[in-house]
This record gives C-alpha cells, sequence and structure tokens, in this order.
DNA sequence: CTCATCCTCTTGC
DNA sequence: GCAAGAGGATGAG
C-alpha cells in the first residue's frame, strides 16, 4: 500500500499530513520535524506500506489550511478523509465531532447525548486519539467556557484555535 | 473532595 | 477467546 505525505506550516510549527488513496488520515502538529514513519506507525504497520513524499498531492488541503489560518471560515469538508484506523465508538464520536460549525462549541456531554450514550468520559476517551486535528475540530469540544478539558497537542493550541475562529473563553 | 459512567487496553487465565 | 480491572481530554453533588 503506498502512503503519501507532506508538511505544512503555520504560525505555530508545522502540520504533518498523511494520505492514501480512501483518504486523508493523519493530521498532526509537530514541534520539530519527526521522520514521517514515527507518525505512520502509530496506525499503520510500516512493512506493509511504501513512504512517498508527493506535494503535489496535498494541493487542496494547502490551500485550505492556508485560508484557515488567514482566519476565514473554512469548510473542510470536501477533503476526502479516511478513519478506518478507530474503533467503532471512536469514528462516530469523530463523525459528530465534524459536525460542529466554525467558531462553535460542544461539551463532551452533549456529542455523548448525540450519540445516545452516556459515556461522556469516553467521548474524551476517544477524541484524545483523533488523528486529524482542525479537520475534525475536537478543540470545538470543550467542559465549560472556564474549563477547556484537554487537547493532544497541548492546551495552549486548544486555546489559539479557539481564539483564532472568535470564540470566547473566562479563563 | 467523592462517586457514577462507559469505552479501551491490559492481564491472567 | 473471555472476563475482570484500571484508567481517561467528564460531570454532578
Amino acid at each position: 500500500m503506498d502512503i503519501y505525505y507532506h508538511y505544512i506550516n503555520f504560525p505555530l510549527g508545522y502540520i504533518f499530513l498523511a494520505k492514501k488513496k480512501e483518504g486523508l488520515f493523519i493530521s498532526k502538529f509537530l514541534n520539530e520535524k519527526k521522520l514521517p514513519k514515527e507518525y505512520i506507525s502509530e496506525f499503520i504497520d510500516l512493512k506493509s506500506c511504501k513512504l512517498k513524499h508527493i506535494p503535489e498531492l496535498f494541493s487542496e488541503e494547502i490551500k485550505l489550511f492556508n485560508a484557515y489560518f488567514n482566519h476565514n471560515k473554512v469548510d473542510f469538508s470536501p477533503i476526502k478523509i479516511d478513519l478506518s484506523i478507530g474503533s467503532l465508538w471512536e469514528r462516530r464520536v469523530w463523525i459528530e465531532t465534524a459536525k460542529i460549525p466554525y467558531g462553535e462549541v460542544q461539551t463532551y456531554k452533549s456529542i455523548a447525548e448525540k450519540l445516545n450514550s452516556k459515556g461522556f468520559r469516553a467521548v474524551g476517551k476517544a477524541l484524545s486519539k483523533n488523528p486529524l486535528l482542525i479537520i475534525i475540530p475536537c478543540h470545538r469540544v470543550i467542559k465549560t467556557d472556564k474549563a477547556l478539558g484537554g487537547f493532544s497537542a497541548g492546551i495552549e493550541l486548544k486555546k489559539y484555535l479557539l481564539k483564532l475562529e472568535g470564540i470566547s473563553i473566562n479563563l
């Protein structure tokens, strides 16, 4: 199986992207450039795939991310994504999270309720494994406006993204 | 502070 | 395989 990857610059560092023919499946922040295989091996057995650095395949993603970081209301839904690395529950949580519009927030509990579940804590657990940061906007899921909850790439980044989208937080 | 809640991962058969 | 236990990006009291 072929896997294509590329890096995108953003104001606080880099974003690593990887896709296979089914769609994009990794979008993660990095502070310093790690090797692509270190990100991919988290999800896929490297022995079964070939990694290829082909920036031209990411023109759509580059365009949308640049617009997003320039304070535009970007809809990422045109990007074809592949969530097959997650469990059934994780995929349900991720898809529900992807429905939250730009500039709006939900709580862990409200996501659970939409899924007819009382497992609000399990929602947090699923989001901690979100492989597609920003595209699946897990930064829009908070506890309350006084307690944000966590963020896999660091709470400062979560604050930055909320502020970028014009969401006011009382801290 | 405690305890309820539920999905996932690990461990020990 | 299966079952029990631990532990989370939580929430209510």
